[in-house]
DNA sequence: AATGAATGAGGGTTCATTCAT
DNA sequence: CATGAATGAACCCTCATTCAT
């Protein structure tokens, strides 16, 4: 007898499978009758789980977002030092960034595509995330030269860029390309303060990757 | 007797006035009839200086970019250092962004929407302005321990961004921005090699910001 | 403990909620998950009460009218005098037509929305109540110069019309209403063969408006 | 050599087509899809003509209601007997009802189907109508017994409830529908105050029926 | 007696594009 | 050079209805 699968399940295979959609083609070029052929469900099937294709793409930033968040947040307990936090929001944010990076393309690249209220909910969250890495690097070096804002979102840029370039298969390992950035990105703000010590955070080999829609029952 | 203008001006406004839009609502979401509206001009006339859409998109992403290749390999004619080289195209293509944040959004955000032979033309060109970049980052550093395919996108990365976050009246100025910009990368990239001088190709003050549509005749 | 309600007190909330519903967004408008949320009722549930969205315009027409022609022959039972008659064929139309404002729209308005044998059942009610109207007209003035069909349907006009602009709140009485139009069409009709009596058949004071989904158990 | 039609002659032919649907099927039953059927223009043709169904449903009111106004207050000029001028309203409306029945039932049937800007400026129009027709009752006798507005509105439920019953070919001619409804409605409101001389206002035979559409060039 | 989940058909509307003038 | 008029394809979404449970 086979296990039905339950709502909530179902719902995430619909944002998995959109996500990926959306990240090829794009939001506003994906069509509701792709993801009514991709995952199998009539077109207006699909309408039992979301009200609207924009409430569709908010769902997954929303999710997508909210993960990360989480996770960081998980991850900080308890850190105090900023160089410490910095390197695990780092690396937090590549590490899923790699492991799902339709749905972070999604987010990063459509982040003007939700209106209204949807996109002040999302919006609500990035500032949180901003503010947390603002408020770290204001601590790891109070008096900095750089710009604060400067500072953030070239951090930002440099990490949200990659969905741009970076294939997993011709690529450097996860692992390197956060030991790159995070390396590249402290040694530029601190200037002279040191250097970070490598490997600082590495998943052990074999560890499964953080994937945004796993339940974790 | 008023001027009449000559058809390449012509051009030039639809050509600045569509970036403006794509830029706004997104090519997609963009319409001819936007563009119509926006200009003035019917919506057939329009066809009889683009094609098609994904013309119109080429035309900007194409004038854009070569604007600011051109532009940079004249600026670099003779100047062999590696250091003031990159310094350089840094400062180059921030002026340049911030200058024409419109076009240079479409040309960020809007890269995989030319489709054929449209994309090819324009990424020759991206993939000869990022040998340019990786070539001098090769040279300023050979035996860096960072992926040099790593550290230029992160460089992109940095300043293709800023479209999501500068604001020209709440941030700091594009100087400025450049010079935080250009020591937070190289220092990173360079380690203990030491710091850039600032302030090294300012522009003389009261000088035009360089548009991308400015004839040049 | 609490009284269950009995199927048929259930299904009359259901028409009673149905036709506000309809009287409100008219007939075409109004979807059955609108019923569904004015009911509390789920969406597949409702259909155990009726097998189609016709079914249940039917089910109002047929009761709303079966309620007013019943009243109407147990009113006329006996009542010889057509002039008598003519007057309580529309003060019995009048009241049930303000005191069940939206079923009487319903009736009114939405005729030509039902098909087929639906529409067929209903049109013999009504044919019926025509032709009871006509035969009193023809025997209250047997030479009348005007058009008895004519005259029959100037009557129903200026009665069913009142759902386009009566408000009881900003009207005369219902009482008023049905003296105001009775004397205008009968004494329009029946030219100088003299005036009604006013007041002929008003209601006791107290006595409750006549609800056509009232349970007479 | 054909003539190629204007394009207001070519609106026109689509308002009365899509006013014949309209009645026919009801508004909200028809489809743009039945009037691109029935025009033989494409479905996205259509909309080079009109915004909106909604807003092709104005313009059918709003030139019918026009049309009836306009000859309204062309007939009334220079008339100030009431009892003439009630006597044009009613045979205005009624040829006009009868010539254009299918406009002036969307007229009648479908008030209540726009919305916000569009309902508002149709209602305009009706306010001025019926106050012109008020205060020619009101003149008429200003102390009746009746109530103003039950008896203005009685009179147009008379006149306008005619599209649920009248057929051309198997009633009364509109001469003396027109005559019929005029003395009803007028030995009604004004009691013993006389008969009014039939036949006042007839056309002459073979005189063209009033079209709503005709262009008077 | 009631519901969650699903569907086919069809709705209004917008789009890039064309072509005769 | 420029436009008014037109079109086919596709869009998102809603609908009444069903069926297993």
């Amino acid at each position: 007898m086979a296990e039905e699968p339950r709502h909530d399940d179902k719902l995430a295979r619909i944002l998995r499978t959109a996500a990926a959609i959306f990240a090829d083609k794009g939001y506003h070029e994906a069509s509701i009758r792709d993801i009514s052929r991709a995952t199998g469900i009539s077109l207006s099937g699909l309408y039992y789980y979301f009200r609207s294709k924009e409430e569709l793409l908010f769902l997954i930033q929303d999710h997508c977002f909210g993960t990360v968040l989480d996770n960081l947040e998980r991850l900080l307990e308890g850190v105090m030092d900023p160089h410490r936090r910095l390197r695990l929001l780092v690396e937090n944010h590549l590490r899923f960034f790699v492991s799902n990076m339709k749905e972070m393309k999604v987010l990063s690249h459509e982040a003007g595509s939700l209106t209204g209220d949807y996109r002040k909910r999302v919006n609500e969250k990035k500032r949180r995330y901003t503010e947390l890495c603002t408020a770290t690097l204001q601590e790891l070096r109070p008096a900095s030269p750089i710009d604060l804002r400067v500072a953030t979102f070239a951090l930002f840029g440099m990490m949200n860029w990659i969905y741009n370039w970076y294939h997993a298969d011709r690529d450097v390992p996860v692992a390197e390309l956060a030991e790159d950035l995070s390396q590249l990105f402290l040694q530029g703000y601190l200037g002279d303060a040191g250097l970070v010590p490598a490997g600082a955070a590495e998943r052990a080999p074999g560890e499964a990757r953080p994937s945004i829609w796993r339940r974790t029952s």
